[in-house]
DNA sequence: GCCCAGGAATGTA
DNA sequence: TACATTCATGGG
């Protein structure tokens, strides 16, 4: 086994899992339950313990936490495990140093130290870029399980087909296999509106005019500017991007929910140059605190 | 500045 | 049960 860039963490090889411990910072509901990610589902065990199961980077991978520091990952190899899921995961990043930077940043008495032990096991993924890209358009002026169903069905339309046991699961679609698909066979994925949006990114990507892998040595703002060239792209959705795929943690996206924090918590405003390299991060504790707290 | 696209799950009264 | 809102953006 290769080494993680941390020793608390203990991984045990089974027969057809692995199993991680020591690993802190981690809840795998709240990771898929914070609005980032629409391409896992939920289901529970026969222990009656919450489980994810979806595809990213082309591959089927199911998740399973049984106890608070108890991680189990099926159908997934070894190189996978270091070359996508410990990425994808962010499991090579310590959480503790971001919160204490976070909590610095803040102030000990501010609303995000309640968010911080409220979310306490998020984690940003780091996901794929055309992936991102073409679900955050998605997801503009929309509602998660509808999100969900929409890309689903993208996937199902366009996506190449993976077998694991009895089920069929499909693959995110190419930007080629969009750009060539049908406006009006579009239309039945139900996303209505945003298709003129998913077309243009599409075609922008699979013709060349964007390079989502070269773009991602740009500076953030750079970065941002570029994404925003797309049809259909505006602020939120490049910087929801600029986030959940090219690791940009100091990108903040304002949505209705955080706009509703900042009137709420912080009435004077918040200055988000000041809130340092984690800012995104703290945006999703935030997000996630008004939007689930009962 | 305001409304609409296209649609349905979810929240709220 | 009604009724508003929903992880925005661009065009008219």
């Amino acid at each position: 086994m290769r080494k993680l860039n941390n020793d608390k963490i203990k991984i045990t090889e089974y027969k057809d899992h692995l199993c991680l411990t020591g690993l802190s910072d981690f809840d795998v509901s709240q990771i898929f339950d914070c609005g980032q990610c629409f391409r896992f589902d939920a289901d529970i065990t026969e222990t009656g313990k919450k489980a994810f199961s979806g595809i990213a980077y082309g591959r089927y991978i199911r998740i399973e936490q049984p106890g608070e520091d108890k991680i189990l990952l099926y159908n997934v190899t070894e190189t996978d495990f270091y070359d996508i899921w410990v990425p994808f995961f962010s499991i090579d990043e310590n959480y503790s140093i971001i919160k204490e930077d976070i909590i610095k940043r803040f102030g000990q008495n501010d609303v995000i130290c309640e968010a911080l032990k409220y979310g306490a096991g998020i984690r940003i993924l780091r996901q794929e870029p055309w992936e991102t890209l073409c679900s955050f358009i998605i997801s503009q002026n929309n509602n998660i399980p509808r999100i969900k169903k929409i890309i689903a069905k993208l996937c199902e339309d366009y996506g190449s087909k993976i077998n694991v046991g009895d089920n069929v699961y499909y693959k995110f679609p190419s930007p080629e296999a969009v750009a060539e698909a049908d406006p009006d066979q579009l239309m039945k994925t139900g996303a209505g509106f945003r298709v003129k949006y998913i077309l243009d990114a599409a075609k922008r990507v699979s013709g060349g005019q964007i390079d989502l892998s070269g773009i991602s040595k740009y500076k953030t703002n750079q970065l941002l500017e570029v994404l925003q060239e797309i049809y259909g792209v505006g602020p939120k959705v490049a910087s929801c991007v600029a986030l959940f795929a090219y690791n940009r943690t100091e990108s903040f996206p304002i949505d209705v929910w955080i706009g509703r924090v900042i009137k709420k918590y912080y009435p004077e405003g918040l200055d988000i140059s000041s809130l340092g390299d984690f800012a995104g991060i703290a945006q999703q504790y935030l997000f996630y605190y008004e939007r689930w707290r009962r």
